[in-house]
DNA sequence: TTACCTGCAAAGAGTTTGCAGGTAG
DNA sequence: CTACCTGCAAACTCTTTGCAGGTAA
């Protein structure tokens, strides 16, 4: 379980200090198995939850942020109202499950590779991204 | 000019009252040849400047949620700052510009079929919608 | 020691709501 | 005539900011 000298060199060699907080949201996002997929409001209450203490929410935006810019998550927009961050920062789909409203990363062969017949002088492709909604079957 | 008794007669027949300022956000919207892409803001702005008049923001969230409930409307949400609404309402993808933030739909032949090789139990494809980001080159 | 971080409270931005007056049908 | 619509202002939600005290290195 001692993962935590693995979070502090991460936090170290990019420039953020290992504090408290920081090691704590490590903890619950990065030490854990399969993908988290979460928004800030689920990262706050999930913390209260499982360690009865509170980081305060500037602290957490600020935290998810800076990981966010130092590509430790990505941020998947899946409606107006909802946005998530992954932990599985590398290229992949999604299936959104519209009535549960939960994102399901996809592996590699899911989803057959996406050709694009368009291209637009002076631009090039940055990304792809797909996002599939399914929901339930009749 | 006179697609106001259409517009009119559009209005109605999805129990919406054909008030002076849906026609002009209808003119506004679907009174033009290529598709439009727009924030509530974009709208309440373009409305203004082109009109000289002002529609009240809460007519325009009303009316614009109005048009997307009864499908006159699509909205796609491209990250979790922005969110556009397409007047195209039919199945197609898109190229988000990230050096503009401007929103280019897609044509069918534009990108190839998408094959999904995974389903699951009791679920099933409501759509699929790729969003493809596209940069300056170089 | 010092630059960075945290937590609080206040401020902002975007959206929704309640309500009084107005209007389509 | 009546149900629905508009516009305003207030309320709400989500996120960011300013600042005083705390902490990593």
């Amino acid at each position: 379980m001692d993962n935590n000298s693995v979070f502090i060199e991460k936090l170290r060699s990019s420039g953020l200090r290992s504090t408290k907080q920081r090691l704590e949201i490590c903890k619950l996002l990065f030490d854990r198995k399969k993908t988290f997929h979460f928004t800030i409001s689920d990262l706050s209450k999930i913390f209260k939850k499982q360690t009865n203490k509170k980081i305060s929410l500037a602290t957490i935006y600020n935290t998810i942020h800076s990981f966010k810019k130092k590509g430790y998550l990505k941020e998947i927009s899946v409606n107006s109202e909802k946005s998530y961050f992954d932990t599985n920062t590398s290229k992949h789909h999604h299936f959104l499950d519209v009535t549960t409203n939960e994102l399901i990363d996809l592996k590699k062969d899911d989803v057959d590779n996406i050709k694009i017949n368009k291209n637009l002088p002076g631009k090039k492709i940055r990304s792809v991204e797909v996002l599939i909604k399914i929901e339930n079957n009749k």
